[in-house]
DNA sequence: AGCAATCTGTAGCACTTGCTACAAGGCGGG
DNA sequence: CCCGCCTTGTAGCAAGTGCTACAGATTGCT
């Protein structure tokens, strides 16, 4: 006899990497109980009763998120290392132009503006996903650059200020910029 | 006698400000239509009547506060040149780290979110605004800038990127970035 | 077996959402 | 005066919001 329905015990994470695909679809701002639970195969009642509250859902989400950032940067940047600094910053914005990241990227903004309003658990969220970042940025660095730190800091803001720009349209004021600095002698000799 | 409440012919562009202010207060993404209504002093129905939809007040409220982040520019910002590019780049920072500009740097990264979503009216919005900053810091540049416009835009990736970094708490890496940057030649002999 | 603690489904509440139907006021022109 | 137009208020709708009360079901322990 067909057993009815599979029942797996339904924990809280078992049900976030679908919540997880569910608000990078749709957004963050959009989520709401009932359609979060039906993208999960459940009940409000239920995401409420794992969860405590959708404030909770949302930071426990978020942090899940953040924690899956790490990995996937992990498993998409790994690979030789870069030769300079352009090299680096060219593979991480070309990373982050593939149509797969498209969804992660809006999420993203969303994910910086909660933060910048002081919502909860979104802070976090973002500070955790850009110290992975910029850890793993450091990491790259070519070897024998006299300030891999410093190195670090610098591309992330060219990086995070390019994407922004892409953000909105202004895609080509990001690649005059890049250009016009690293031109102008941003970098060590390499 | 006293003249009952006087009626000032309630028009689109008299009640943009009023919703501007609330949306600078209250956040974007909160933003419905009986509270925005209060704020303005009038009905969900006035507001409808007057915009239509919704959506279309919304864009239109963005596209006014384009309009004002211009004249607000100019007004703050106005006064002597400065003499390099760091010190181009100080001034902005110093400005946008004021507190009167906590709120619409709040609302930014909402417009930011918008746009990357292709929400209506937030990436007409949002360029606007990029671009009147790329104006007025091109003609910023100091004199004998060998490239202003390739300055200005290697600015404003700077700026932007610091400021996201603000904004997620990661000031001091901004920071370090700049510095580093800087400091590595990123900007011809002034 | 019986009991208790852990899960889960059904209904529903009070509230907010964007939007609309309807009617009343003010106004100028004929 | 009356007619029509523009503006405004009242009331309401259908849908959706987060959340809760209550009642079953399931499970493990003794």
């Amino acid at each position: 006899m067909p057993r009815p329905v599979r029942k797996p015990p339904m924990s809280r994470e078992s049900l976030l990497p679908l919540l997880a695909a569910h608000v990078l679809a749709h957004g963050l701002g959009q989520a709401s109980l009932r359609p979060l639970a039906k993208a999960a195969g459940t009940s409000d009642r239920m995401l409420l009763y794992h969860f405590g509250t959708k404030e909770a859902l949302i930071a426990d989400l978020l942090a899940f998120l953040a924690r899956g950032y790490a990995s996937a940067l992990d498993a998409v940047l790994a690979g030789d290392r870069a030769l300079s600094r352009e090299q680096v910053m060219a593979r991480i914005l070309k990373h982050a132009h593939e149509s797969a990241m498209r969804p992660f990227m809006q999420l993203w903004w969303e994910i910086v503006a909660g933060a910048a309003r002081g919502a909860e658990g979104y802070l976090p969220a973002a500070q955790a996903m850009m110290g992975e970042l910029l850890c793993w940025l450091e990491g790259q660095m070519p070897t024998g650059d006299p300030d891999p730190k410093g190195g670090a800091c610098y591309l992330i803001t060219l990086i995070e200020g390019t994407l922004m720009l892409d953000a909105i349209g202004h895609a080509d004021t990001a690649r005059a910029g890049v250009a016009a600095g690293l031109l102008a002698g941003g970098l060590p000799p390499s």
